[in-house]
DNA sequence: TCTGGGGTCCTAATCCTA
DNA sequence: TCTGTAGGATTAGGACCC
């Protein structure tokens, strides 16, 4: 999908359509998860500082993400996918790879781009979004071509001219190659993908160790016979916060901790899974980040194990000076306990952890009612004035622009935080379904948004 | 005003054990 | 019983991806 998080905001909010929007965390220490086209015109990237974008381009429209709105649309997605093909590997809620062959949709370069086009379609009915595709005979080819065809478009790359097309580019095209790796070839005088293969595959070993030398060797050469697996498991669970501000206090680092690990165990039951090895993660002030794990005797996912292993493995790190960001993580995972086990064999045990987990009182964060929390891009519903979003909130009041999917871009009003009419609601659906019996299908909501890249947003960031 | 969150994979050092 | 060694497990850190 193109520039995922902001188009589905761009189509679920029609006042920002052909507007730049960055979907990313709000706070003073917050980063771009996504940017529109149109702001990436003003040099707005992912994983950039929110401040940054902020000064780059002060005009955008800035939200925070809502990712249970973008997995419904992501499931709809992933649905049109297996109906092509038994084998689909997700990499990420808006990116999968899909063995066209293995599902008979395809078989020679004219059936899939056959398929590839009637994707492309299906997507834009069923969800008023654009997706882009990338054809080819393994991975990392579809890989590079689907980036090619980004936005909005179809690239495929023909059986015998993989070689060719690889040679000149950069060798940052490559997955795998990202700015260590690519400093470390360019010191080399490596600087393409030819260079690549014409360095030959000792030296790339020699350079990059023995594992990614290997595959970049063969990568250069466009020789990837990796499968595409479908159902992969997950190998651990882990949660993290950044704190808006360092925390210097110990105990207060302790609290977190226990949070972390009491929000970690609920992450690991939900899937359904316990793991052996506990993982404490320290950023520190001046950004180094340690680790330190701990390995069990068996599985687990009791709270108190964890959090107790948890404040072990944090007696290790010395927090002076202040910490900016922890996290506690599972590995090591299984989908059964060795409490299990034993209470088996001893066939005594009657309180579940259950309840150990329901005792632990969240801690470190000052109560906010509920009713509150007005957070920029997040849908509400008005008694008198109907269905909206949070344009932004603060001193009490509350901006809402009155629109949805399918109007035309609406007025703004503003309320106060406590205005009784006032409620959150559900993201509507971005297309609206036809009544049964009237075709079957779904008609996209959107309308037509043009594609052309159109430079809006008139004037430079100064 | 620096730098999120949730992952995967790899490497190297160290320790333990057969 | 002592010693050397090979290999697996554990631990920590780093690179990368979306």
């Amino acid at each position: 999908m193109d520039a995922f998080f902001a188009q589905a905001e761009q189509a679920s909010k029609p006042s920002l359509r052909g507007r730049a929007v960055v979907v990313g965390g709000l706070g003073p220490r917050g980063v771009v998860a996504t940017a529109s086209y149109e702001a990436r015109v003003f040099g707005v990237h992912s994983a950039m500082p929110m401040a940054q974008a902020r000064r780059r381009a002060p005009n955008a429209a800035y939200l925070v993400p809502r990712f249970a709105f973008y997995r419904t649309i992501s499931e709809q997605v992933m649905g049109l996918l297996r109906a092509l093909s038994p084998l689909v590997e997700p990499l990420s809620l808006d990116e999968a790879f899909v063995d066209l062959e293995a599902g008979g949709a395809a078989w020679d370069s004219d059936s899939a781009r056959l398929a590839g086009i009637r994707l492309r379609a299906d997507i834009r009915a069923v969800t008023g979004l654009t997706g882009s595709v990338g054809l080819a005979s393994c991975k990392m080819l579809a890989k590079i071509a689907s980036e090619q065809a980004k936005p909005d478009g179809l690239v495929l790359i023909e059986p015998g001219t993989e070689r060719a097309l690889l040679g000149p580019m950069s060798v940052r095209t490559l997955p795998g190659v990202g700015p260590a790796t690519g400093d470390h070839l360019r010191r080399a005088g490596i600087l393409t993908i030819d260079e690549i293969a014409e360095a030959g595959e000792d030296e790339l070993v020699r350079l990059l160790g023995k594992a990614h030398g290997h595959a970049l060797y063969a990568m250069a050469l466009a020789r990837d016979d990796r499968p595409v697996v479908a159902e992969r498991e997950a190998k651990s669970v882990s949660v993290e916060d950044t704190y808006d501000v360092d925390i210097h206090d110990r105990v207060r680092v302790e609290l977190e901790v226990q949070r972390l690990a009491d929000r970690c165990v609920r992450r690991l039951r939900g899937a359904g899974l316990s793991g052996r090895t506990i993982v404490l993660k320290v950023r520190r002030y001046d950004f180094s980040t340690l680790t330190r794990s701990e390995t069990l005797r068996g599985p687990t996912d009791d709270p108190a194990v964890v959090r107790e292993a948890a404040a072990r493995l944090l007696d290790s790190v010395d927090s002076t000076g202040g910490v900016r960001l922890l996290g506690v993580g599972v590995s090591g995972l299984a989908d059964f306990t060795q409490e299990d086990l034993f209470a088996q064999a001893a066939g005594d045990r009657t309180d579940g952890p259950e309840e150990e987990l329901a005792e632990v009182e969240p801690v470190g964060e000052v109560p906010v009612p509920v009713e509150h929390q007005w957070r920029p891009g997040h849908d509400v519903r008005h008694a008198g004035l109907g269905h909206g979003w949070v344009q932004g909130s603060g001193l009490g009041r509350v901006t809402v622009r009155f629109e949805t999917p399918e109007s035309e871009p609406g007025r703004v009003r503003t309320f106060r935080t406590d205005d009784p009419e006032l409620e959150p609601a559900d993201p509507l659906p971005l297309v609206r379904r036809r009544p049964e019996g009237d075709g079957g299908g779904a008609v996209a909501g959107a309308p037509d948004p043009e594609t052309e890249p159109s430079g809006v947003e008139s004037g430079n960031s100064a």
